[in-house]
DNA sequence: CCCCTGTTCGTACCTCGTACGCGCTGTTCG
DNA sequence: CGAACAGCGCGTACGAGGTACGAACAGGGG
């Protein structure tokens, strides 16, 4: 994949031009989008993409140079759904950042593939008006650079982690618990008395409720808020911000 | 991939059996540990592994029912230097998950690939002495069980969204820094005027040892050890643990 | 010692990304 | 107003990947 050694990002490349071509990058990437929606991200191809949209499969290189082209268009779209208006963000540090991360867990649940598979994607304007509303919050705080990036990551750590839990939970069909092959593995695993704290956890109550208990919990958002609200306290203190 | 549509686990089914095969399921998960330590995960084919065993490719599949079993067997491989010896586990709850929490973040560090490979991969025995032992060190405190996962989780969250970023980071050849198309067009961006705060972030230093410092310290240990401590101070305040 | 069965693997098919190059067509210039 | 010249669309093909199928092979129990 991807043997075109240019690597500036698309956004560096006009869109092709005079003779108003069928298509554009918007429809390409929202086509995309579509079919990782609906169909996970793995039933993206150049080709799935272009009969979708009626056209030769080669076509879209019009377009985009590689396969990364198009996912670095995918992320941008994502990353979009991320950012705020300008005046839906709050101007305290601690709710904006709240916001930002909230936010940002929604649109990653939402497109569960997006975590995957945007990992290694170019920025795009997108992800800098991003970069860009994460630093205007803290803007107030007497942060320096290096200071608010720090800030920044943690949270975003935070949030990358919990959407990746989130979404590995969600994607066993039907919970965890519906998965009877492993269940059973695991149940047998147990009862073998080599792990007693696991077992113990277990005892008192069906297994696999028990299960479904803890994917919720963990998937939900109250666990998130707790985490997140330690992180904010965490940061304030270490860098003695007030507010 | 994947079109056997049994779901039980790799361990469910017996190693093949009585006339000594040539190979065993370590030896192949080691070798494509090996392979994918050195080239990266991608470069884990089944054809490749057969290469580097002196064996036919299609011979894997009588030890191996997909490639996902072979990632399962990985992912295994790993967990299993994320356990701790019994002695060495630290029985106080803060110092067992913060010494579970580093030891994991180191593994995942030196596996790169892991994280993206582990996402989605059946849990083997390791992964549930790993819960085994992350239950262990809570087992001396008041919380009941879907506290003690509410936690676990939390810490694991945070463990995973650093890893994924500090390994993002790393995969940037030389430095997300050294990548210069990239850096052309997000400094063009920049001085568009219409990212007033990252511009002024940037603003008397030269950007890119700026980037590389914020790069540094992203992926260094100090910034992962503040945040871990804040969710711990945030979890005791929050279930009221003692200690 | 021979046959049965566990093991090995050559061949082939399907999907993917994408290089190459031909043919069509809107645009612009003479 | 027509021709030439890009800009654009896409058919074909190649190599790499996973794995289904079934033939070839060998080692041990009768």
């Amino acid at each position: 994949m991807a043997s075109t050694s240019d690597r500036s990002p698309i956004w560096a490349h006009p869109e092709p031009g005079s003779r108003r071509p069928r298509f554009t990058r918007e429809q390409i990437a929202a086509t995309a989008l579509t079919i990782a929606d609906i169909e996970g991200f793995e039933a993206v191809s150049m080709r799935r993409i272009a009969t979708e949209l009626g056209a030769g499969t080669m076509t879209l290189y019009h377009y985009v140079r590689t396969k990364d082209d198009l996912i670095a268009l995918m992320d941008n779209a994502v990353m979009a759904e991320v950012l705020f208006a300008d005046d839906e963000l709050p101007i305290e540090w601690r709710a904006g950042l709240t916001a930002i991360a909230r936010r940002t867990r929604e649109v990653q649940l939402r497109h569960a593939w997006a975590q995957h598979a945007l990992q290694n994607a170019a920025a795009g304007p997108s992800a800098i008006r991003h970069v860009e509303q994460s630093l205007s919050v803290l803007s107030r705080t007497s942060l320096d650079t290096l200071q608010k990036f720090a800030v920044i990551g943690m949270v975003d750590d935070y949030v990358s982690g919990n959407v990746l839990r989130a979404n590995e939970i969600r994607n066993e069909p039907g919970g965890a618990a519906a998965n009877e092959p492993i269940m059973r593995f695991v149940n047998a695993q147990l009862e073998s008395g080599r792990y007693p704290h696991t077992e113990a956890a277990f005892t008192g109550a069906d297994s696999r409720e028990m299960w479904s208990k803890i994917a919720e919990s963990a998937a939900g958002g109250e666990q998130f808020e707790i985490g997140l609200a330690a992180l904010l306290n965490g940061a304030a203190d270490y860098y003695g911000l007030s507010d």
